[in-house]
DNA sequence: TTGATATGGAACATTTTGTTCACTTTTAGT
DNA sequence: ACTAAAAGTGAACAAAATGTTCCATATCAA
């Protein structure tokens, strides 16, 4: 008798079909574009039956949902496993997370490229919107204090700054990667963090660099 | 005999199945989101017959280009109008620029909210990226030789700032407005704008505010 | 080996799309 | 007011895509 299992891995024949329809769909994104794909042509790519496709998945959109979340969910373990390091500063822990975030987009480029850079619907940059808008809010909250000063509202400021990362990323897939990803750290933190810096020494009127 | 009229008035008849056909699309999009839309809602809603929409459109996705177009096709002209008054410097301009979106955007609230707040496919802020690309571009361009100094590129910190515009365009529709057109502009300015200011006063090792 | 589970594939009803055509209504110009 | 041209109507149609069902077959885990 079957033991109430929590989460068991699934029959390898399930992992296979997953797989073969994820990869299927990823790459008649690349080619085609997200919005053109039919049903038909994913499991034409996969050599999947048609009622397999059903079995396991509602529609095309239910596909792409469960592809990026499987996606981020290991990015989201790489961070927390990164992040157990409580010495950094916040300003330092969010240059560590936009430097993850563009070296897992290197590493990843071609599923990066098919899910950001438009072709991909917009579900992609939604998930990954939803996991950084996180990230940054725990930043800007930390700061907090010293912002108070500042004009632009925190409700403001944080889509700003989530976005503006996003932007980046997208940006330079699209451009194919002409800079580091260190440099593209680089980049959003003069973009978007070196505004309080020079807010706060203003409002201090004086320089705080060290 | 029918000369040969270089942009007639259409007839009374296409001007009004036309705009039944935007219309109906629009209140449809706000409804129901433009995705799950079909030409045979649009149809309905608009009283018109199936052959007489395909007279027209070649599908769903033009009738949204065509709308999308003719809206800002009145706006640019605006602008065009507005701009004449050179005696403004470039910062002028674009703070000039910004305040017109924002004022523009409340003006035709629902109709902006239909086309830009997701529910609206890409194309919109596509259109409008684009639009709004070329009125940066410009203002950038003018300021070129103090920015030679500051690190970021010019092919980042445009679509930076594009961006970040649009961003806050949608965020304010989405919250309804919450600040005045005159605010957001300001916000827009220091999130933007600031950064060169603060970078130049930093670079020449003294603050250079009035 | 065996019982359970997943797949394959065809058949099917439904929905949506885009075209065509014969007919009616409206328009602009005189 | 008359008329030819232009536009709209609605039904009918083919084609494509969607999502479901059923059952024989293949594969799995034990």
């Amino acid at each position: 008798m079957p033991e109430i299992k929590d989460k068991k891995e699934p029959d390898r024949r399930v992992r296979r079909t997953q797989q073969l329809l994820q990869e299927a769909l990823v790459s008649l994104i690349l080619e085609q574009g997200y919005d053109s794909i039919t049903v038909q042509d994913i499991i034409d790519r996969a050599n999947v039956g048609r009622s397999t496709f059903y079995a396991h998945y509602l529609d095309k959109e239910d596909l792409l949902l469960k592809g990026i979340d499987r996606l981020f969910r290991g990015f989201e373990e790489q961070q927390l496993a990164a992040n157990k390091d409580f010495s950094l500063s916040s300003i330092e822990s969010i240059e560590r997370m936009s430097l993850d975030l563009f070296q897992h987009t290197q590493n990843h480029q071609h599923l990066f490229k098919a899910l950001f850079s438009k072709r991909g619907g917009d579900y992609a940059a939604k998930r990954i919107h939803q996991h950084f808008t996180k990230v940054v809010e725990q930043f800007l909250q930390a700061r907090l204090p010293e912002m108070l000063a500042i004009t632009v509202p925190l409700e403001i400021r944080l889509p700003y700054v989530t976005h503006t990362l996003l932007m980046l990323v997208v940006w330079w897939l699209e451009h194919d990667t002409p800079y580091s990803a260190e440099e593209m750290t680089g980049f959003f933190v003069q973009l978007t963090l070196n505004q309080e810096r020079s807010s706060r020494s203003f409002e201090q009127n004086g320089a705080t660099y060290t």
